[in-house]
DNA sequence: CCCACTACTCGGTGATACCGTATAGCGGTA
DNA sequence: TACCGCTATACGGTATCACCGAGTAGTGGG
């Protein structure tokens, strides 16, 4: 799949506050996550200035943890901010998914 | 429904690609479609940038004609570049929307 | 004669994903 | 010991995009 940078624009800190609604994780692991959940080419550089912001915005709480096979992690979870953050996210994507696929059927 | 902006990036630019390529038409006319299509809040000046980097990029043929009720239209028609890149613009957006929804439904 | 509606242009702004580089801990291997 | 690869995070700079605001114009009605 070729470039998919603008798309993700306004859609990608939704997956990642997703993946982290699941599961206290950390942001390397969160990177091989979208890999694996078909967002090939996301990097480690573009996850943690997501979580960066996420921090910086009150929406999650970090807990440094110390790894065992390399540096320590940065474990993230939502708090109260968060998970309302994600509940507007999925609203969100749910109105624009839904016009936009009437406008491909034709509904005009 | 609140702001949409973030997550209009690389997707509004394909529903004027889309409307266009139904019939040839003009800026003014392409926003009040979308306004009718549930993007309430895009504004001329958004459709009018997006119209500009079609042009300049080669994706549209420009045809201007006197209008009656105001100043002349810019009329615009998509070429072959333009339908194109319309098909990848579908293409990318069946791939994303794909993976964000069984993110959604927890396919993981 | 002003105002509303139609219609387009253009310079500047803010947000976002991305890139490259740096730092650092750990284990294996030659 | 020295090097490499994998794990793990941070940060400055870049490109792109939707948006904003002000400006310019044509038409018709009160």
């Amino acid at each position: 799949m070729d470039d998919l940078t603008e798309m993700l624009k306004g859609t990608l800190e939704g997956c990642v506050l997703e993946i982290i609604s699941t599961e206290e994780t950390y942001g390397y692991a969160i990177t091989r996550q979208l890999n694996d959940l078909g967002f090939a080419d996301v990097v480690e550089g573009t996850v943690y200035t997501i979580l960066l912001r996420l921090e910086r915005n009150g929406l999650v709480e970090v807990t440094k943890r110390p790894s065992g096979v390399g540096p320590p992690r940065k474990f993230y979870a939502l708090n109260d901010a968060g998970r309302e953050q994600l509940a507007g996210f999925w609203t969100k994507w749910q109105y624009l998914s839904s016009r936009i696929n009437k406008l491909k059927e034709g509904g005009r």
